[in-house]
DNA sequence: CATATGTCCTGAGAGC
DNA sequence: TGCTCTCAGGACATAT
């Protein structure tokens, strides 16, 4: 599932794109669903073709393809979703293909087993409504101890909870939300209300030290396989994780507890009970 | 307004 | 073996 480190790291194998100019748009022909893609596809090309990639950016856990038009192509991998660049991949479940000329990478493919992913292609307008900082937080590689205090302090939502809200600090996810909240040692279902200056201080910290290690190790690649990084090789943070999937086993902290997984707004948290106190 | 729940999707794995 | 069932969790829609 890609979160912020896994999209961080698409983000970074796209980067010889910058300068390189559209020279296609194909849907491979399939009995797929086809995924989300708007405006539908012959617009879409319309729009693109012809047109130079001027940057790379991530915004959260998406992917945003700046074009020297200003219009943006949008990447939102979701649950399955895959940025390639890689010229020897399956075409298994191949969604969305972009042709190009004029640099060392001659396509990039969406690849999506379950169909959950979206693409789209947004003006100024539509990006600045549906992704600005109304909709979305500040990245969690940028958000301050004291913005989380303010953002949070009153709530009275289990922190697990809250940090999945992408509207509250973008990029963290199921994964990472377990493996920072026990690097800060704070009980997932503590309400954020409750906290003290302390455990901000604490989580801030987390956040950026799991994260960027994550980032370093081009995010993690679960026993399902399905996040691979874009030039199809499998990430390394899995061997870091202390929790997540762990439940049973002994924490590698305190030793003396075996990590637990509870349930939260249907999700799993993992968090050793030794060590997460509420 | 804040918080809670339901929905989409397909492959893997469990259980019989 | 082969079927059915459950689970995984991103973001968003709808409900309380």
């Amino acid at each position: 599932m890609p979160e912020l480190p896994e999209v961080e790291t698409m983000c970074r194998g796209l980067l010889p794109t910058v300068g390189s100019s559209i020279t296609g748009l194909l849907r491979p022909t399939s009995n797929l669903r086809p995924i989300g893609i708007a405006p539908p596809l012959n617009q879409f090309r319309r729009r693109v073709l012809g047109r130079e990639l001027t940057a790379i950016e991530r915004l959260g856990k998406r992917v945003v393809l700046r074009l020297d038009s200003e219009d943006r192509i949008v990447f939102e991998p979701r649950m399955t979703g895959r940025v390639l660049v890689s010229e020897s991949v399956s075409t298994e479940y191949i969604r969305l293909v972009i042709a190009l000329s004029g640099g060392p990478i001659s396509r990039v493919v969406f690849r999506d087993v379950r169909g959950l992913g979206l693409v789209h292609l947004l003006s100024p307008s539509q990006f600045g409504k549906r992704l600005g900082p109304d909709v979305i937080g500040p990245d969690a590689l940028q958000v301050t101890a004291e913005e989380l205090c303010q953002r949070l302090g009153s709530s009275r939502r289990p922190i697990k909870v809250a940090l999945l809200d992408q509207q509250v600090v973008a990029g963290i996810g199921n994964l990472y939300a377990s493996e920072i909240l026990h690097d800060a040692s704070i009980h997932p279902e503590l309400p954020c209300h409750q906290f003290s200056p302390g455990q901000w201080q604490r989580l801030h910290a987390s956040i950026h030290q799991i994260l960027e290690e994550a980032i370093r190790c081009q995010g993690s690649t679960l026993s399902d396989g399905t996040y691979r990084t874009p030039i199809d090789q499998a990430g390394g943070y899995q061997a870091h994780h202390r929790v997540y999937q762990r439940a049973g086993q002994f924490c590698l902290r305190c030793g003396d507890q075996p990590i637990l997984r509870i349930v939260q707004v249907q999700r799993s948290t993992f968090f050793c009970p030794g060590c997460q106190l509420r």
